[in-house]
DNA sequence: CTCTCTCGTTGCACTGAGTGCCAAGATCCC
DNA sequence: GGGATCTTGGCACTCAGTGCAACGAGAGAG
């Protein structure tokens, strides 16, 4: 077998040369001043090759989201009923967070050749909506007969990734420095109070336990599923809001169907 | 001076020339199976004169959002303190439905085509993102020192430009048929009723405008700080979550600076 | 009236992305 | 060894977009 060596990977290594060599001149000589040919030269491969493993010469900044898109289909689709649907995109969303977060360094670079260059802000925009749309398509599913489902379903979506986008940038302007995930369950935890109720009719749980806290992580854990019915749910009001409304919120809020 | 006769318009013959034989082109042959050279062929032009009045070919797509969005900014910069910053960027939202309602033909014409040309959703997907960016950018102003004023100003924004589009793109889909006005205003009483509040003391004025909204408005809502004693909080956590955590939702939640 | 200065328009040549086609080499299976 | 298949590379082509310079019409000065 091929030994793990010091070549960069094993299965696709022409591919992976490819975006070495591709950020290696992006870096010190910019986007737009890189041309595919510079790439294959300094790769030591043909030119038409560029374009098999990439369709164009965006795709080649953004190698692994068509995987991650594809794993939060997969994580969307595999969902059951019991889940409860904000909570459940706001998981998915969670594992976007998690590519970024393996490999902060890589990150970092991409956020800033991104910042500077509106070709590749107009690129992420495109991949950041096909994001959108697969989270507005499971919550459309789960949101029919909703009074207005698709509307909320759209809405949902979207405020999803606009607080997921905001903390992921927070955390990529500070060099990748502090914990992305506590940052983004924060922001996440903001839409959820927004948006989500719990489908859980265990009513009483009043506060989280106090925890040794023998995991650092605050479980952002991509592929996880139905059990944890053990959520505590909190709610903002106003206190001049009347009490029949607090009742429905609280109602609607542990689990009606 | 010029008389308004029967031509389209006065100022730029060539440019409204140019969106005209390229409107013509992309119908009956495709965006992508039309060239800059037919589109000026047809328009009697010489070639360099459409790159001078159009950055790309996909601008001529779009030839009246720059401008709109120039008038959204500028509507959003003469608001007051006293405008309630929600109601604003959801009449900010308002303008981009009245340039496409203008033009109802052309907006579907111009639906049909974008839904089908992955490029020119791209393309419509940046010009969103600079409508977006417009209203989060003033949002961010007047949320400035409010506790997630940033977040809370992306979310909104975000959930602002996806009610929008929902109820456009449903009116575009109606082939233009139905009042579009009304049903934004549906959408983005959603929103309102969502994230509004009004910053007046005064207590007892739900909905101001006839924006034709009788809604009960769930106003499920995030944290609003020093002018709102009167809050009661509510968090949603997990059980198994670490207690700094909750501790840290907490406090970030209940606005420290 | 003519010269000139300017501005809008145009043609031309060039770069670079992306594609189709086919040849050359590697691999696998028999 | 002898295909069949897949991967890679090279070549030529289309088309978007840009820089440059020339051309022509209108405005103003003499």
């Amino acid at each position: 077998m091929s030994s793990s060596s010091a070549a960069p990977a094993a299965k696709p290594p022409m591919r992976d040369a490819l975006v070495a060599a591709a950020f290696q001149l992006f870096l010190e000589r910019g986007y737009e001043q890189t041309t595919v040919d510079d790439i294959v030269a300094l790769a030591g491969v043909g030119r038409r090759s560029f374009f098999r493993y990439f369709p164009s010469k965006e795709d080649v900044v953004f190698p692994d989201h068509e995987r991650c898109l594809a794993d939060m289909t997969a994580f969307l689709a595999e969902s059951g009923e019991a889940d409860e649907p904000v909570r459940r995109v706001c998981d998915a969303a969670r594992l976007v967070l998690r590519m970024y977060a393996e490999n902060p360094a890589f990150s970092v670079q991409r956020y800033r050749l991104t910042k500077k260059v509106p070709g590749l802000r107009a690129y992420e925009l495109s991949v950041v909506w096909r994001y959108e749309r697969a989270l507005a398509a499971y919550l459309r599913g789960r949101l029919t007969g909703r009074p207005d489902g698709t509307l909320r379903a759209d809405v949902i979506a979207a405020a999803v990734v606009a607080a997921h986008n905001n903390a992921l940038r927070s955390w990529l302007r500070s060099d990748g420095k502090g914990d992305a995930g506590v940052a983004v369950d924060h922001a996440l935890g903001y839409v959820q109070a927004t948006f989500g109720r719990s489908a859980r009719p265990h009513p009483a749980s009043p506060l989280p336990e106090p925890v040794s806290a023998p995991t650092p992580a605050p479980s952002v854990s991509g592929g996880e599923r139905a059990e944890h019915p053990d959520d505590v749910i909190v709610l903002v009001t106003r206190r001049d809001a009347p009490l029949w409304r607090v009742v429905q919120e609280f109602e609607s809020t542990l689990g009606r169907a």
